[in-house]
RNA sequence: GGGCGAUUAGCUCAGUUGGUUAGAGCACUGCGUUUACACCGCAGGUGUCGGGAGUUCGAAUCUCUCAUCGCCCA
């Protein structure tokens, strides 16, 4: 690579595509079934296929990113496997919306003409996000690219369902489901979600047959009435025990009901009588199949009343329905009374309208035999989530864990691989390639639930059933990287599926990612307008400095409050590091080599420092990533680099580029030492900018950055350099403090007098250059009875007195103030440590090094205090 | 009703197994264009770590409790 200058700012837009492709031409995402490395594998969390990349996405797969980046630097076989999701409901919803726009009617199509709209649909926007991913960096191996429908994946998920038939798991039950009347199909526990609604609590009055009166029964739903078949009230309840047996006759309907005594029957709500409609209610059909009631389904798979209503309210909305059924009940004088009343009412996530509870028939999962391995898996942490307290999130629905109804009465998915003869449906035949004789038979119209296509990512991606090298080198995988929301529809359910199908858990940890929101708490969606586009975010900021900053702000295990503004950290940290290389560059000679020969050379204290820090930071990083602590460990580079070493490691080598030859080259090789460890270290977090900046830094004939190997430590500890750094830095920070308060110009050169001890004599002038120059001092004088010059002001460091000189008067009052205060604040400090460093109990129990500090500190507020009052009473 | 999480500077938040003179970024104030960076530098102010109790020599950190907010499940 020629010798070029950095510019002055950095160019994301230029620098981003010519380094992806580059990688891509090299095939460095490839992975290699056949390879002797050690595999270290990641699944992605297929977005769906006609989605667009959202700010969360950048999120997950930052993350997802980081981890392989780093582990094929480490020198693993590293398999990032991409692709998308049918998401069967979405994806549907969406095409039939599309249709809709161009006056095409779903139910007017054939399923072979809508199947090649949703095609079409697919094939149109289905790269979108796959190139947004691309965009974003990351390094997923795209020759490995699936979709949960390809053919192979395809046949991975019937086959999955027709060995669980096989082995007695799966059954087709008539049995109440979740109901969403806008997709006119069921939908799993997990797809509804709870909303407090205002509502009001009806009480009508129900005749009883032959005698003359009535009981009394609340409901919150009147329309459902239509279908009651009985009328139940607890076995122990007096007010009722004459009524029990006896027959209502159901008014508006006319049809006679029995009154049912009922354990379930809450004696304390309402007045201890309720309606059972048990076609429309959980409750009520457990109370329908304990006493062989009928089940009368009064609904339309709309949610409009159905034949099995009196004529005149068929075909009516269910809100209509009930308008009209509490006009008539009122106007026959049957409402006794209408109170206000909250309830919660199940909605369906996508319709977003209230759910029904739907007779229906629809296959099911039997789960409690899945759940036990999985259980274990993670009660004995052969898979870890992180962070942790997710564990019990898991367990808890796990326990609780109900058969999973899989059939959707849509036609975008797996359709359910079951055929039933036409001369009897009880007959079925369950297979991937279907009977032998197709004619005498039916298939089964339903798709499968994308979850149940879904659970099987980890197996199918690799070819599963096939047991071929792909799943022996790659699964189990290493690392799941989702999102919390999804832990039981994906995450438990994938975990399941990888013991019962493979025998092996599909990954060793799971990381799930904070969940954003915008400024107001609202969680970031596309359909609140809130989620800004993250590709304008990429051309505004730089798509590294987007991975950067969001990586910053997203702490384990908690919400991020997200805003743009909160971007502009990562692209002030990626100018910060473009500008020190610039600086480096700057100061060397052109075409000039530096090697790493930091063992041929004699270091000084600044050298040892910034090397010392260099290898905490490689150890503190390498332990932050290892924890999944990515925002820890982005702060950790970024206060490298900022505070270390631009602030004080690069600011003295300005005085050293120019100096003698040695101290100059030292300050070079070092820099340079400093400058491609974080390279390789910040690669995974910011990869194009990294990549660029390796081209001018690393040593002659190194590969690129993306393969480089991985820095895990670093042996150039020396906390004797790091002490006596951290003195000078407080020596000079007391300076400039002063002088900043005196307004003194930062051009302007000061003198200083210090009074301290010969020692510290001694240490002063080992370091005096240093300390000159980084403090703007002219003349300095320093002695053991120094007095305080007549215009001076006073700093106390270190149990030294610096003393500046200043042109004409000082403003004492302030000063005394300022001293007056740090002597308070010494006091109370003093006060703290006198009180342990009296305390028997402490010196016996604590530790050595804790009350050994605790003494240290005390001589040092001692003697700060001495100096202090001195000094305030020279002032007075 | 059960569970989980949060409550730390004006704002947004870090803070690993209890021991730091409790931190960062933003915002704010003053000064500043010196061999990179104004997407910058230097200096500065701000906190009863939600309330209460307990364990401990020692609590932002562990336990209990209360309050407020958020999420999940019923």
């Amino acid at each position: 690579m020629p010798y070029s200058k950095l510019e002055k700012t950095y160019d994301s837009s230029i620098v981003e595509c010519k380094w992806y492709d580059h990688w891509l031409s090299k095939d460095y995402f490839k992975s290699d079934s056949s390879s002797g490395k050690e595999p270290y594998t990641i699944v992605i969390p297929p977005p769906n296929v006609t989605g667009m990349l959202t700010v969360g996405h950048v999120l997950n797969n930052t993350i997802q990113d980081i981890l392989i980046r780093k582990a094929r630097m480490e020198g693993k076989e590293a398999c990032w496997v991409p692709g998308t999701d049918h998401a069967s409901i979405a994806t549907e919803t969406k095409v039939v919306a599309m249709l809709k726009e161009k006056g095409i009617d779903k139910n007017k199509l054939t399923r072979e003409q809508f199947l090649s709209y949703a095609w079409e649909w697919k094939n149109k926007y289905g790269g979108i996000i796959i190139n947004q991913l691309k965009k974003l960096g990351c390094s997923c191996d795209w020759s490995r690219e699936r979709f949960t429908m390809d053919q192979d994946y395809s046949n991975s998920v019937l086959h999955a369902f027709v060995l669980l038939y096989e082995k007695g798991l799966i059954y087709r039950g008539h049995r109440l489901v979740n109901w969403c009347p806008i997709s006119k199909s069921a939908i799993s526990d997990e797809e509804v979600f709870h909303r407090e609604k205002k509502g009001s609590l009806w009480y009508f009055r129900y005749p009883v047959l032959n005698l003359n009166k009535c009981v009394v029964v609340a409901t919150t739903r009147p329309e459902t009435m239509l279908g009651d078949t009985a009328v139940a009230v607890h076995p122990d309840d007096s007010r009722y025990e004459d009524l029990i047996g006896e027959a209502i006759i159901l008014p508006l309907v006319g049809r006679e009901i029995p009154i049912i005594a009922d354990k379930y029957v809450d004696p304390n709500f309402g007045t201890g009588c309720v309606k059972v409609t048990p076609a429309h209610d959980p409750n009520d059909f457990s109370i329908g199949e304990r006493h062989n009631l009928e089940f009368i389904n009064i609904m339309n798979p709309d949610a409009s009343l159905n034949a099995n209503v009196p004529r005149k309210y068929q075909g009516l909305s269910r809100e209509d329905g009930r308008k009209m059924v509490v006009q008539d009940l009122d106007s026959k004088g049957l409402i006794q009374k209408v109170e206000d009343y909250v309830n919660k009412v199940g909605y369906s996530e996508r319709g977003n309208v209230p759910i029904e509870f739907y007779m229906s028939k629809q296959w099911f999962i039997k789960m409690k035999e899945l759940s036990k391995p999985a259980m274990e898996a993670i009660q004995n942490k052969k898979i870890s989530f992180h962070p942790s307290h997710w564990t019990k999130t898991y367990e808890h629905w796990m326990h609780n864990i109900k058969d999973w109804c899989v059939s959707r009465q849509l036609w975008w998915g797996h359709q359910i691989p079951v055929w039933y003869h036409n001369d009897d449906e009880s007959k079925v035949h369950v297979s991937i390639d279907g009977p032998k004789d197709p004619e005498n038979w039916n298939r089964d119209p339903d798709v499968l639930d994308t979850w149940a296509s879904s659970w099987i990512w980890p197996l199918g991606v690799y070819g599963w059933p096939k047991d071929n090298e792909e799943l022996n080198k790659f699964y189990p995988t290493d690392t799941l990287v989702t999102g919390p929301d999804i832990i039981f529809f994906w995450v438990a359910r994938m975990i399941m599926s990888g013991y019962e199908f493979q025998n092996q858990k599909p990954f060793s940890d799971v990381y799930f990612t904070s969940i954003l929101r915008d400024s107001t708490g609202k969680k970031l969606s596309k359909s609140l307008g809130n989620s800004p586009d993250p590709i304008e975010l990429f051309d505004e900021f730089g798509t590294d400095a987007v991975r950067f900053g969001i990586m910053l702000m997203s702490p384990q295990g908690l919400d991020v409050l997200f805003s743009k503004s909160r971007l502009e950290i990562g692209r002030n940290f990626m100018n910060k590091l473009w500008n020190a290389c610039r600086f480096i560059q700057l100061n060397l000679n052109e075409n000039e080599e530096i090697n790493d020969s930091i063992n041929e050379i004699e270091l000084d204290l600044t050298d040892k420092w910034i090397l010392s820090r260099l290898s905490m930071t490689v150890a503190d990083y390498n332990k932050q990533l290892d924890r999944f602590h990515f925002n820890e460990a982005a702060k950790v580079l970024y206060e490298f680099i900022w505070s270390d070493f631009c602030d004080w490691y690069l600011e003295i080598a300005k005085t050293r580029f120019r100096s003698n030859d040695d101290l100059s080259m030292n300050s070079k090789i070092i820099s340079m030492k400093c400058i491609r460890t974080i390279l390789v270290l910040l690669h995974p977090f910011a990869p194009f900018i990294t990549e660029e900046l390796w081209v001018h830094f690393k040593t002659k004939g190194s590969k690129d950055l993306i393969i480089s190997s991985w820095i895990k430590k670093e042996n150039l500890i020396d906390i004797s350099s790091e002490k006596t750094m951290n003195i000078l830095k407080e020596l000079i920070t007391s300076v400039r403090s002063i002088r900043s308060r005196m307004n003194v110009p930062p051009s302007k050169l000061s003198n200083l007098h210090i009074r301290c001890t010969d020692d510290q004599k001694v240490f002063l002038n080992v370091h005096l250059d240093l300390f000159k120059s980084m403090a703007k001092i002219d003349d300095i004088l320093i002695g053991v009875d120094i007095e305080r010059p007549k215009y001076s002001a006073t700093v106390v460091s270190n149990g030294m007195e610096l003393y500046i000189l200043l042109e004409g008067l000082v403003d004492l009052t302030g000063e005394i103030q300022r001293m007056n205060k740090r002597m308070s604040e010494v006091k109370r400090l003093l006060l703290e440590i006198n009180t342990k460093l009296t305390n028997q109990n402490f010196l016996t129990r604590a530790p050595e090094y804790v009350i050994k500090k605790e003494k240290s500190n005390q001589n040092k507020l001692n003697e700060e205090l001495e100096k202090l009052t001195s000094n305030l009473e020279m002032l007075n």
